[in-house]
DNA sequence: AGCACGCCGACT
DNA sequence: GTCGGCGTGCTC
């Protein structure tokens, strides 16, 4: 007689526990799929073994009569004991239910999977495997990884190389050496990259029946396949989107994460994971002790950081394939351009540096990361602004491919509604309602009309929602039928046109001005990403940024390529706020149809949280307030925001779990009428 | 009386 | 979350 810890499948705070079936099977393991009798059911119910004991502990004792018995066992979906184990951890650590945590690694996937943002692969063929020569640094560099997978240390590694440094290579070399010792990788690629060169490559070096690309275009039947495939070791190789961290890879070697520092790693649904630090855990795991390789150009400030302190091994890439310089970068302070009587957006110093591309017959690219025609829409004579009535922010005046063929309409940006724009200000009736603030679709207007005799395209959302528009917006241009090419960070990422020598990055203040310590990081990156459009011909590109405060060190470092000195200035400013990586995050938002309710969830949560915090930790608790978005889709929202300092962490998340115990025992008795969501470290204050 | 509907409550 | 139990109240 067996004694198995069961998880219920059920999305219920009541059933988050954990209950004990006797089992006289002896196939049920930890990660067993079983069938269980449950409550008044007369319907089998699903979980999984998440412990199984050969003897009854002393609770199982007390509780003997009450203990019924596991029906059957599914090996076929089962999940590994590694996973079980990532997965618990996964509960204490994103204060989610043990079903959300297993849901990840299950096939069937749990609903954040399905709701992943979908991206099509460029078709996914053909491509012939080249050797590359590797340089002294790549040498080096995959000598130290080798050295680690060759001899079963769990080592990480971040790999800090400027595009075009050759990471890729040393991703396929250290994957292959992975498999060469018997064990499973899993690469993890931001989902916009699965259309770049990282999959073609894998293909190419391993062959398309080793490698496993999951994608969210996949239909349920065709991620089974796939799940199955590699759970029974026929594919050792995956590579995929943050949900592929979850892959059933079996004795897991080796997770690359590329791009680390990408938003799309950290998931919107509960659970709010954080993929590095899933892979992390998973490859930590007693049965994986495998090696992690994340690279970027421009890591973020908490991997860095964890680089500096030894717990990721440094790999500097410097040197760019063929001594390709990195394009020249110029700032241009948009002061001076409103006292020289420029009321444009484009200065002077970008029109005529287009004009010399344009005479030497290349291509501009121009890059603005806010899509619209304006920002926002207020009347001169009363101050009334234009808001979303079902989330109360600013809707954003949209000029290009309204429905009705009108004057246009305003959009908000969050839930999506649409409504005509007003010719009148419908609070005052004056006829004094202006425009302010310049998104892509005005950038693409004035373009047209400062380049007369240039074919102008433009891609944001709005721009390539039909099927099939991006790729062909994006062949045009790569065939220089296109001169000047105006996105939002649509085209920041990846994008590699060989004769684009002038990058215009049209506001970098864009970025900055949100309100959220990461902004600084944000714009360094985009700028850094924009930049790296320009000169990959093999001409040196050229750069010029826009701004308002060409002083901020974002935007001046990021002009001077200098990473190094952007991570020090960055690091001194969180230090100083105690802000990641010197604290942890927790933001708990509360959501109700009610406002009040919303308010009053927050508001009882502050107080208890006060109530249990230890001495001296009160100044790490903040008071409850409106999110900054208060309302979506008439869902009112709250939120509270706690600093857990480095350290604290088990403290802080037992404090919190304590909380969500009482509240889901009093929820029994008296219906909860608001939501409580648990998000560490998130990724924006929303 | 007979049944549709909605709410309650426990689940190993 | 889910199901069965049970009370309420409408209809034949």
């Amino acid at each position: 007689m067996k004694y198995v810890d069961v998880v219920i499948d059920n999305k219920s705070n009541n059933t988050d526990v954990l209950y004990t079936y006797k089992c006289e099977d002896d196939a049920v393991r930890v990660g067993s799929k079983v069938y269980v009798p449950f409550a008044r059911s007369t319907k089998l119910r699903e979980g999984y073994a998440v412990a199984v004991r050969e003897e009854p502990s002393e609770t199982d004792k007390a509780i003997l009569g009450k203990l019924r018995a596991v029906d059957h066992v599914d090996q076929e979906v089962s999940l590994t004991a590694e996973m079980i184990r990532s997965a618990m951890w996964m509960k204490g650590r994103y204060l989610c239910r043990y079903i959300d945590a297993i849901r990840c690694f299950t096939p069937a996937g749990n609903a954040a999977v399905r709701r992943e943002k979908q991206n099509s692969l460029a078709g996914e063929k053909g491509y012939a495997e080249h050797v590359e020569h590797l340089t002294p640094e790549q040498e080096t560099a995959l000598e130290q990884i080798g050295g680690a997978i060759a001899a079963g240390r769990p080592e990480r590694f971040l790999i800090h190389g400027v595009t075009g440094s050759g990471k890729t290579e040393i991703y396929i070399r250290a994957a292959k050496k992975t498999l060469d010792a018997g064990r499973g990788v899993i690469v993890l690629v931001p989902e916009i990259s699965l259309t770049g060169q990282i999959v073609e490559r894998f293909l190419a070096h391993f062959g398309e029946d080793s490698v496993a690309i999951l994608h969210s275009r996949l239909s349920a039947g065709e991620r089974y396949d796939q799940w199955k495939k590699i759970r029974d070791g026929e594919t050792r190789i995956v590579i995929g989107a943050r949900s592929a961290a979850f892959a059933p890879v079996d004795a897991l070697g080796l997770i690359v994460v590329d791009e680390e520092h990408e938003s799309t790693y950290k998931s919107d649904f509960t659970p709010k994971y954080d993929t590095v630090e899933v892979a992390v855990k998973r490859l930590q795991d007693r049965d994986s002790r495998g090696v992690l390789i994340l690279g970027s150009a421009t890591p973020s400030v908490v991997t860095y950081s964890r680089a500096k302190e030894g717990i990721y091994k440094l790999i500097e890439l410097t040197k760019r394939y063929n001594e390709v310089s990195l394009p020249k970068t110029e700032i241009v302070d948009m002061r001076e351009e409103m006292k020289a009587g420029n009321r444009t957006v484009i200065s002077r110093r970008l029109a005529s540096e287009m004009n010399r591309q344009f005479e030497e017959g290349r291509q501009v690219m121009l890059f603005l990361n806010r899509r619209g025609y304006s920002t926002f829409v207020s009347c001169r004579e009363c101050g009334y602004v234009a808001k979303c009535p079902t989330c109360g922010l600013s809707m954003t005046y949209h000029r290009n491919g309204s429905r009705d063929g009108g004057s246009g309409r305003l959009v908000c940006h969050y839930c999506g509604r649409e409504e005509p724009a007003p010719l009148q200000c419908p609070e005052c009736g004056s006829n004094y309602v202006r425009y302010f603030g310049s998104g892509t679709e005005k950038i693409e207007e004035t373009i047209r009309q400062l380049f007369p005799g240039r074919t102008v395209d433009r891609m944001d959302l709005d721009s390539v929602k039909k099927k099939g528009e991006l790729k062909k917006k994006l062949k045009a241009f790569e065939r220089g039928e296109t001169d000047i090419l105006i996105g939002t960070q649509l085209i920041a990422k990846g994008l590699d046109f060989k004769n684009v020598g002038l990058v215009g990055i049209v506001s970098a203040d864009v970025s900055l001005n949100i309100p959220d310590f990461r902004s600084p990081e944000r714009a360094f990156q985009l700028i850094t990403q924009a930049a790296g459009r320009a000169g990959r011909g093999g001409d040196r590109g050229r750069v010029i940024i826009q701004t308002y405060s060409p002083e901020h060190y974002a935007v001046a470092l990021a002009a001077e390529h200098d990473y190094k000195g952007f991570y020090e200035a960055e690091e001194k400013f969180r230090r100083f706020m105690m802000y990641p990586p010197y604290s942890d995050i927790f933001q708990i938002m509360f959501t109700s149809e009610s406002a009040e309710a919303a308010k009053e969830g927050a508001v009882k949560w502050h107080k208890r949280i006060g109530e249990l915090l230890p001495e001296g930790h009160e100044r790490n608790l903040f008071e409850p307030q409106e999110a900054y978005m208060s309302k979506i889709r008439d869902t009112y929202r709250y939120s509270l925001i706690i600093k857990c300092p480095k350290g604290s962490r088990r403290a802080y998340t037992e404090i919190l779990m304590k909380i969500r115990d009482e509240e889901t025992a009093q929820a029994r008795k008296k219906k909860q009428d608001y939501i409580a969501v648990v998000d560490v470290n998130p990724y924006s204050f929303t």
